[in-house]
RNA sequence: GGAGUUGUAGCUCAGUUUGGUUAGAGCGUCUGCCUGUCACGCAGAAGGCCGCGAGUUCGAGUCUCGUCAACUCCGCCA
């Protein structure tokens, strides 16, 4: 099928085009056919311009064009001239094109659901029919922006020396952290690479290879289930730096973030970002990645209440837990039903139950209120700084339980009420540092590297590692954008005695270190810089800049949340053949 | 692994509480009319495995059980 190729786009036509003559290449919009006049809106990327065929300039053409149906793909040749009414909505909105020749390049199917902007159909059919979702150039918008953001960090990583480097995407499989997807290998059968969780052990040893300052944007693949900001594939901006210490990979992310947040969004961001420990983070705001557009913090009520005669409190004072509370002003205006509901919400979250109290007309409403003397009822009033109409929200459990709990009410308060939506211009950075070294796990008894085992550990600190390793803090540090945690990094242990000491501590023995790491720590026997990094998630970066709060997105082609592509339909079975080539057939033998 | 919401025309949804004649609306599609629209307008028509499978019932879109899918969340995500 020939067309005549276009010289301008469909959103670049303004009044100085004016007696051009142009051809156009498009899908048709919308087609407004008014009984012999005929306005055809043709859209590319680019934006949409109006085209008019006119009876009295040429009457076989226009009753021609009536062929033309919504969302074929069209040349049209004609010339430009301003309207009579002219549409102040759209950037091409003072032109239109008189049409003197087209040609339908393809009709197209019946589209399966309207690809207007504005008008959004369900996610399955969105994401079976990609393409089409793709076309609303209210996604494409988010699309451009990424592009955005990738010459950005190019532009800035590269102007500060750093070198891209691409690290393997087959690769050894280390069952710790996230699970692994595997590949298995036909030449050496029964044996698996594994994607990168992250490229972590690789830029380590680029620094050890004296890279000094490495890059990449880098896709990362983890097989965990999905959620509205999680995929199994996602993209990271990795960044890692030798002979440096914490402030230079802050100073440097620091000036990524300026420049990102000025070029794209015109916003001059606070530079240096403001910091804040894991402690005071979780303990004022119940969240390692806490939104701070909006206050609301978490108070804690122990001191006050350590002789209550409630039985709840007691327990839980008797324990060494946490009562505390979150107080949402105006809130007493809520019902017993959306009370009801924020306990069902905290429930999600291990709470047993929820107490509020209601400050209303000088009065207070509670369920509790029974129990507490006046003295405690006014410490909690004080504490919480009550106002008439607030209301408290009071969780009482471990000390971890407590905060989590009424960090995660503190953000659906702010959802429920509105406060959320009166912030969402707004971005609040912050830098979430001193985070434990370790983690405890219950369950199997012993600590886990709550960052990974090649986190360094503060100097400050290392008394602590024998006595209470658990109080040790690591030098590692998270940034946060307005409740989203949008990257990540530390400093990496370059002294090899020390990282024998973590896996030490880790409870991982000769064999295993050996198998799992072996290759790093004998890399790091051989002359280790002074190292550490960082990696931002750049699909998260492109929802907060783009304002979507679903990274499905700003991703092309994404997976529904149980890991599917509709598109394409995979994962898909193959062929028994394959699996035989691949020496794994046995797995199918019950089929 | 668990919880919740949803599934009815090509698309978006109503109808399900309280089972009952021929399952509705808007948009889109098709036909006709229409020369300044821009979500054009007007008139008419076509279009349904009520996700799928069992069950209860004289009778199921509606009730029960199972199942599949989408979405959201908990667990998980060093």
């Amino acid at each position: 099928m020939s067309f005549k190729k276009r010289n301008v786009n469909c959103g670049q036509l303004l009044p100085e085009y004016v007696g051009s003559d142009v051809i156009l290449n498009g899908w048709a919009s919308t087609v407004r056919d008014l009984g012999g006049l005929i306005f055809v809106d043709i859209r590319d990327r680019y934006g949409i311009t109006q085209v008019i065929f006119e009876p009295e300039n040429n009457p076989a053409l226009a009753e021609k064009a009536k062929e033309i149906k919504s969302e074929y793909v069209v040349w049209i040749q004609g010339i430009v001239r301003l309207r009579s009414n002219p549409n102040q909505n759209m950037a091409t909105g003072l032109i239109e094109v008189l049409a003197t020749d087209f040609g339908i390049i393809n009709r197209s199917e019946l589209p399966p659901f309207p690809v207007e902007d504005g008008i959004e159909t369900s996610e399955e059919i969105k994401l079976k029919y990609r393409y089409l979702d793709l076309r609303r150039p209210e996604l494409q918008k988010k699309f451009i922006i990424r592009n955005q953001l990738y010459q950005i960090i190019h532009e800035y990583y590269n102007s500060n020396g750093f070198l891209e480097v691409e690290t393997p995407v087959l690769m050894k499989s280390t069952p710790e952290g996230a699970r692994d997807f595997l590949v298995p290998s036909r030449i050496n059968k029964g044996r698996f690479y594994a994607l990168p969780q992250s490229p972590q052990i690789f830029k380590q040893i680029l620094m050890i290879s004296g890279f000094d300052r490495y890059m990449q944007i880098v896709k990362c693949f983890r097989d965990e289930d999905l959620r509205s900001d999680r995929q199994p594939e996602f993209t990271q901006v990795d960044v890692e730096m030798s002979f440096i210490d914490m402030e230079d990979i802050i100073d440097v992310t620091e000036g990524f973030f300026v420049k990102v947040w000025q070029d794209i969004l015109g916003i001059d961001i606070p530079n240096p970002i403001r910091r804040i420990s894991y402690a005071e983070a979780m303990s004022k705001y119940g969240s390692d990645k806490p939104d701070l557009r909006f206050g609301m913090e978490i108070y804690h009520l122990n001191e006050g209440l350590e002789h209550s005669e409630f039985k709840v409190f007691q327990d839980v004072i008797a324990s060494n837990g946490l009562i505390a509370s979150i107080n949402i002003k105006g809130g007493a205006s809520l019902s017993r039903k959306q009370l009801d509901d924020f306990t069902l919400y905290a429930k999600k979250y291990g709470a047993k139950g929820l107490a509020w109290m209601k400050f209303v007309d000088g009065e207070i409403n509670s369920p509790i209120a029974k129990f507490l003397t006046e003295q405690e009822i006014n410490y909690i009033k004080r504490n919480n700084y009550v106002a008439e109409g607030d209301l408290v929200l009071i969780s009482s459990d471990k000390t971890e339980r407590t905060l989590t709990i009424l960090g995660a009410l503190r953000l659906e308060a702010a959802r429920r009420t509105g406060i959320m939506e009166t912030v969402k211009n707004k971005y609040e950075f912050l830098w979430v540092i001193d985070f434990p070294l370790f983690e405890y796990d219950d369950e199997t008894g012993r600590y886990y590297a709550m960052h990974h085992p090649f986190t360094s550990p503060m100097e400050a600190d290392f008394h602590l590692l024998d006595t209470e390793p658990g109080k040790v803090r690591a030098k590692a540090y998270d940034i946060v954008c307005n409740g989203a945690e949008i990257g990540g990094g530390s400093i990496r242990i370059h002294d090899n005695k020390i990282q024998q000491i973590m896996f030490d501590k880790l409870g991982m023995s000769e064999s295993e270190i050996e198998d799992k790491f072996g290759f790093l720590i004998k890399a790091l026997k051989f002359g280790a810089p002074p190292h550490g990094g960082i990696a931002l998630g750049l699909d998260r970066l492109v929802m907060i800049l783009s304002g979507t709060d679903n990274i499905r997105d700003v991703i092309a082609f994404p997976k529904t949340t149980s890991g599917l592509s509709l598109m394409d339909g995979s994962p898909s079975d193959v062929e028994i053949s394959q699996l035989h080539e691949l020496g794994i057939d046995l797995l199918k033998k019950n089929d």
